[in-house]
DNA sequence: GCCTAGCTGTGAAACGCTTAACAGCGTTCT
DNA sequence: AGAACGCTGTTAAGCGTTTCACAGCTAGGC
């Protein structure tokens, strides 16, 4: 009955590594891969930290769990690192995503998949919608969500994301887990429940919306000013 | 040149209340409304905390911060504890907001506010698209960015969801703090860099996006089952 | 050639959050 | 009626993350 949460930590190796840093280093990469767009060959901890918004110790500590070590004069080589970074994060192989729901909010993610993201790839879009089913949308097959299982295990498909209306995201996502999804993204505002070896990821906008609602009105929250003494 | 980051607490009262929680309390929110909806009429912490994902011990902790007290033998009753953290979240009068980028994200967001949340409301909707303005988009009003200044002022407007590509995203959010906004939801994949008092919410479904793929692969992180024993 | 300056990497302290443990109390069963 | 049970509110301990502080190092100036 006891209902204990999962502490959310990966070993790896022989590390173990906390969630917050692995967001933080996939933040740290996407910078690193503007700054090396830019032309950037070097960057110090504190403009990376700049960047990242994060305090400068808190990014070197980060980094301590990638094998790279910057130089104290130049800094970090911003190719290198971003590789390293890459080393540590990256799957072997590319894996591939399954996307449920093709409304509005799933088209929008199609775009976060164009050009970038080589390693991630929808390879197969469901809905319960007949009009948007056994087309090709952004060159991704859809398909009717009672294929999902079939479609799911042939592909070898292990992370989802789930952009459906909230009444229909529980079911949806049992069908999922039971078809061979190992990880994934849920919109809908409800609380998935999931057996605990099932990674979930909550992006609730709903929620999200309230609170920055809510701290619009905070009473001069800053004590100090970030500005230079 | 010392970035020291704002510890996002919000003095309400005497008492100082973490991010965290006002998360928590939302969202608990939201399911006593479902649980009402469904004609429930107490609850107890336990089984509230088990729709939220907590545990029930911390659900408790969470609402003493609202001044409610739930029944040793009945529990809480659910549309009093539902009014009650209303009480504690929400502002005295209805709050207007903006929304930034008409695109396929943006209409999106539109659901969001369908039927529910009646005390936030999208009043004006921005974007550049010369097609996409100066008409009414699901009963808002639609405007070029150019005006944004002139409504958002005019309409009190002093919180903003933007949802434009990564590239202009800066820029749209200086104007809007420039306009008035003080809290800002963020969906482009940038770090905004504004000034200390106003509030910023980052979605950043890239990273989130990778974050979920990475731990896709995790080598049986159950230590322990969460089963009965 | 030594000395200063400034950055990195890292042990240790500090902080905040979560989890455990317990006193209080209303209800129910014997 | 008395006692036992189960839930709530709250204080105290535990834990993880962040921040501080400093040793080590490399380039450049004098």
């Amino acid at each position: 009955m006891m209902i204990k949460r999962t502490p959310k930590r990966l070993k790896l190796g022989r590390r173990t590594v906390s969630e917050l840093v692995v967001v933080r280093l996939i933040l740290y990469r996407r910078i690193l891969r503007d700054l090396a767009f830019s032309g950037a060959r070097y960057v110090f901890s504190h403009q990376l930290a700049a960047l990242a918004d994060v305090t400068p110790e808190q990014l070197r500590r980060d980094l301590m769990n990638v094998r790279y070590e910057g130089s104290p004069t130049r800094g970090y080589e911003v190719v290198v690192l971003e590789e390293c970074i890459g080393a540590f994060l990256d799957p072997p192989t590319t894996q591939a995503v399954a996307l449920v729901g093709v409304g509005n909010l799933g088209r929008a993610l199609f775009a976060y998949f164009l050009g970038r993201r080589p390693l991630l790839q929808i390879v197969a879009a469901f809905d319960i919608d007949p009009a948007k089913v056994d087309r090709m949308i952004n060159g991704c097959p859809s398909y009717h969500i009672s294929d999902a299982r079939t479609v799911i295990r042939d592909n070898g498909i292990n992370v989802a994301i789930v952009a459906v209306p909230a009444a229909a995201a529980q079911s949806v996502a049992d069908t999922l887990v039971e078809a061979g999804v190992r990880s994934l993204l849920n919109f809908a505002d409800v609380r998935l429940r999931l057996p605990p070896d099932v990674y979930v990821e909550h992006i609730d906008i709903g929620v999200t919306l309230e609170k920055v609602a809510f701290f619009a009105r905070r009473p001069a929250a800053t004590e100090k000013d970030t500005r230079s003494p």
